[in-house]
DNA sequence: CGGTATCCTTTCGGATACTG
DNA sequence: CAGTATCCGAAAGGATACCG
């Protein structure tokens, strides 16, 4: 496997910190969503971060933008792509692999947990 | 989700430089490798990070190591548990998405990716 | 052979302040 | 509101040399 293979690429930006919980937190409600209401929703992350991993997301493909810029004050929202929503049943399969092999963590497997609740 | 949850964790050294490409390593062929003989599959590995990393997944419970010190040299062995084989078919879900969506990149799909040839 | 030890560079991510 | 700019510390990873 090379550094240009595109699994390889998956993998990197997937594991990249923030990254799944943005997707999942798109993923629940699965409608638009604004900047601040993803951040509101995690709270430790710093704008800064919110914003390059979404923009590398939208680089991707596997989430959408939509900016009205009319609104005032101006109005940003984001979204999974159908690409994005074509990856959940990828994460439920690293889920799967773990509930079946690594519970060893009581928190996992609650309702606390994002990907838990998948 | 967290950073204790299982799956967080999962993402996490599964995505480590290196990582993927030794569990496909070890698939290949099923059988016990020598420390050099992975090494030498993976040109451009420094011993320090192979060390590292097989460490790693042994602790995991992904790789099992098996020495043999009555051997002169000394001869080391890893192969990949029953649940470090579980998880190929997880990575072939990265494929498989990746392939769905994003084959721009010509090489990948071929022989020469480890990935590729799952 | 199968690693460690040491050092060094690069990358990542957090804190804070600021802007159109 | 939705970001960007700047600075900084921590962590990851590579190069090289060495050891039992």
């Amino acid at each position: 496997m090379r550094n240009d293979c595109t699994v390889y690429k998956t993998m990197d930006y997937l594991s990249k910190k923030w990254t799944v919980m943005i997707i999942l937190e798109l993923y629940k409600g699965s409608r638009w969503k604004r900047f601040s209401e993803i951040k509101r929703s995690m709270e430790e992350i710093t704008p800064k971060m919110l914003s390059e991993r979404l923009r590398n997301l939208e680089a991707e493909g596997i989430v959408e933008r939509k900016a009205d810029s009319e609104e005032s004050p101006t109005m940003v929202c984001y979204r999974l792509t159908e690409m994005g929503l074509d990856l959940i049943p990828v994460i439920k399969g690293v889920k799967s692999w773990a509930l079946r092999w690594k519970v060893d963590n009581p928190a996992c497997a609650s309702q606390d947990c994002l990907v838990c609740v998948l």
